[in-house]
DNA sequence: TCCAGCTATGTTAGCGCTAACATTCTAAGT
DNA sequence: ACTTAGAATGTTAGCGCTAACATAGCTGGA
């Protein structure tokens, strides 16, 4: 009876195998199953088939949180995004993960929810993952959260905007620019009583700065602003219309949208073109809803998923130009 | 000069600052540092103090990959969702981090953009980094898949779905019974040509299976079925006119509304309620977007947040019923 | 006075892996 | 035969932290 096998060789289910177990199985040291597991070429063909056995045997998951320890790499970037449900962010964290997850990257993921102290802690909690880059959505709302990353020493990314002194790399877009271009389109177009719709994030904040000041310089009355409650684009469709206003730009398609239904309520939607439209609407973001829609919504169109690419890109190479401007592009369609 | 301090206290600024670093400047030992970070309770108040000004003087940040190494908890959770971008997935991805976050738990993302193969990856991916818990979207595609997460021994939560035999936890609802239930709504309204439109993912299969049963168990000719190209709803539009058809089911709403934006290019769109609509259009997961168009999207609800806040639920506590079915809702509004 | 039973802190040994540095063996050149 | 380079494999010493088990100091009751 039992003559081979000693029995430390035997693995109790129960305990999850490791390097060691696979490499005592396949008669090796466990640097050569490791070698298997990372460096397949530099081990010769027949032992890599007898340890590749092995692991199979076992069901050998190697445990990452150890190599990450030894080695110093994690092989992981934190992601910090305000929210990822009902939101265009959503786009960005996909372009990062196309880019990332071929190089064996994972992403953590960790929401702000528009909350500088939760940013914050959110960002603790990610570097102390040792994350090998930091992806975030705008710029730390604090200099705690600033200095946090600083010292990190690693890669970090602010996207969805151009901040005037970034602590690394950058790709984003210019919000003020955007503003003034949908003002300008719609100050051309013959309107002469602006109004904004949006959140009061840094980003909206921006574009409404933008809108503001192009009306301003073309000699119209300064805008109405709305700031409404995150998450609500239907409660939009309540306050919707904005008496005297002829034209409204709002922060994002899904606020755009609310105040259309709005609108549509009210009597003051045409299936026509913009020219025939009582309110122009203007939306950012380019949901694909918006052109299914009808009338079709004309939009600030901005790449969110060449936004999450480039980031990808921006962590992976150093060196190479750091701030990077996608850009937007106006989409005029029907409703402005 | 330089009596104090010797060279071994002074931390370079390039290395970052460990446990036995801030030990060694608060003149305790590490394990006191580690209890101040993890149980403060435990130390006593003017050590603690002392602790907590060399760790802010260093700047000290945990090392959680170390801590997890040693204490073979990582308060992590991995989460495995078809796709992120544009998808309802995201709301149970928020829901997942809203219950999640306050217990110290970080999310580990991944995307199997519907790929088998991709599927095992991941997960394979997602295992070695020993995350607390699997949290996923459907079940496991390949007996590979779900070989590796019954060997993981760690809590697996199906999501979106009720499968036959689950791995371990579900939190969902059931797709055929969604199908039956539109279906059996559309026959009562009077239609009789019936047509289904999604992806030929498992659940909106699932759904097409009660759909056409119910078509069939009620004496009506079998439904036509269009199986179209995931993320391209208004590649709907272009196909939208079955002739023929007079009740669509869309798999989801976005393509519910793609649809919706075929007919009305066709005229066969009605601003009245259901009963005018000459094609009568069902989709599904209550989009915020769906009650703002015009006509309004009647859909089947089906609360992503609450799947993801219970999937959280049943991971954290083991024990009680471990197959939550959260139903859905039929809710009529004016597009059938 | 003595010891049980606290509370506050320390010591020791490893978690599972990899970097860095051996060592052994083979094949080819001189 | 005698290096020499290279390919394949092994040995050793940690990575930064925590579990488990001391130990020291103190209080209060018999």
């Amino acid at each position: 009876m039992n003559r081979e096998a000693p029995p430390e060789i035997r693995e109790s289910p129960e305990v999850p195998p490791t390097l060691s177990a696979v490499a005592r199985l396949a008669g090796v040291s466990s640097i050569t199953v490791s070698r298997v597991v990372r460096l397949p070429g530099q081990v010769a063909p027949q032992t890599r088939a007898r340890v590749e056995r092995a692991m199979r045997e076992l069901g050998y998951v190697p445990n990452l949180v150890a190599g990450s320890l030894a080695s110093a790499r994690t092989n992981s970037v934190g992601v910090l995004v305000p929210t990822i449900a009902n939101s265009i962010f959503a786009d960005t964290v996909q372009g990062l993960s196309d880019k990332l997850e071929p190089s064996g990257f994972s992403v953590i993921l960790a929401q702000s929810r528009y909350d500088d102290g939760r940013e914050d802690r959110m960002l603790a909690a990610l570097l102390s993952r040792r994350p090998e880059a930091i992806i975030m959505v705008g710029s730390p709302a604090t200099e705690d959260g600033a200095r946090l990353l600083r010292n990190a020493r690693i890669p970090v990314v602010e996207t969805w905007d151009l901040p005037a002194s970034p602590i690394d790399a950058v790709a984003g877009f210019d919000n003020f620019k955007a503003g003034v271009a949908v003002a300008r389109h719609l100050i051309a177009q013959g309107r002469k009583h602006l109004a904004f719709i949006g959140g009061d994030d840094p980003r909206g904040a921006r574009r409404w700065l933008g809108f503001r000041e192009e009306a301003l310089a073309q000699g119209l009355a300064e805008p109405r602003r709305l700031i409404l409650d995150r998450n609500a684009p239907g409660s939009v469709a309540a306050t919707a219309h904005l008496p005297g206003a002829d034209a409204v730009f709002a922060a994002n398609d899904a606020y755009a949208i609310g105040f259309m239904a709005g609108l549509r309520k009210a009597g003051l939607l045409r299936q026509g073109p913009a020219s025939a439209q009582p309110v122009a609407v203007i939306g950012l973001g380019n949901l694909e809803m918006g052109q299914l829609i009808s009338p079709s919504l004309s939009t600030i169109s901005v790449h969110g998923h060449s936004i999450g690419r480039t980031a990808a890109t921006l962590m992976l190479e150093r060196g190479g130009e750091r701030c990077i401007d996608l850009g937007f592009e106006l989409v005029l369609r029907d409703s402005g």
